[in-house]
DNA sequence: AGATCAGGAGACCAGCATATCCCCTGAGTC
DNA sequence: GACTCAGGGGATATGCTGGTCTCCTGATCT
């Protein structure tokens, strides 16, 4: 797989959140809604707060939000709390080969580039407000 | 990283038996030109003999090699071995959505699309004998 | 036949990602 | 102020992948 299981978990609670900006949400509605293991999402909405992408409040009321700000982010910026940094994952040769370059491509090259491409603008042209706009609402 | 590590070591140690079809090549002698662990390289190309895309042979000027019928097999057939379903990578929804689909995409759905075809394309297309062209030989 | 070379096969180990548990803290309600 | 709700944070399992080690088997050379 391209990213983490534990990044799908953050695009998945994000997008939950961004259905209803600046609402809060309390974790145990966005396991329900997501089906991710209930600690392991609080810990991972806790590595999205510190990086200022959701805000959480405690007590009665509480939960988790995504302020209205965040709606215009890319959604790389949640990948790269999760994953360090989101584009290492498709840069480099396939084969390791530090050689490996336009000059001197490896056999793979033309196609992992390609790969590279469509991913990077996944991540830079997709907000966290678009992930907001679709909700499967599974029954 | 869309393929595991253990995958880039065997398309790597395939391309350098590759690149003189026919002739046993000790795994010492890859281990030096690729760099890939020793007694781990020897655990994947036991792998790989298995699958019947290299043939092992024992002792003195023994060592692996890949058949000259071999040459033009896909590298799907290296990546299966190493990942059980290469496919399986790029196939299914980014969120886990089982909801996505054509009819009902979600946000990065028309993205990881692209990218699984050109992976597709990229393992289909190139063959064991593409990989024996390309030579590094890192000096 | 005996030495040596090189693969074959299995147990074993380490690090990381995933997942769980428990206790603490702060914000509300009554 | 007492109670409860919900996040905050750290310690602790678990499973997989990558990597190491050891011993065995078969082929060739002398």
């Amino acid at each position: 797989m391209l990213i983490r299981r534990s990044s799908m978990y953050a695009l998945h609670a994000v997008a939950i959140l961004a259905a209803r900006p600046g609402v809060y949400h309390s974790s145990e509605e966005i396991r329900e809604l997501s089906g991710i293991p209930g600690n392991y999402l609080a810990k991972i909405l806790g590595h999205l707060r510190r990086a200022g992408i959701v805000e959480g409040r405690k007590g009665w009321g509480g939960g988790f939000r995504v302020p209205e700000e965040a709606l215009s982010r890319p959604i790389r910026d949640i990948l790269d709390v999760v994953e360090g940094d989101a584009m290492e994952a498709v840069d480099g040769c396939l084969f390791g080969f530090p050689s490996c370059d336009e000059e001197h491509p490896c056999p793979l090259h033309r196609y992992w580039e390609e790969i590279g491409k469509v991913y990077r603008r996944m991540l830079d042209e997709t907000t966290i407000g678009d992930l907001g706009r679709f909700q499967p609402r599974q029954p």
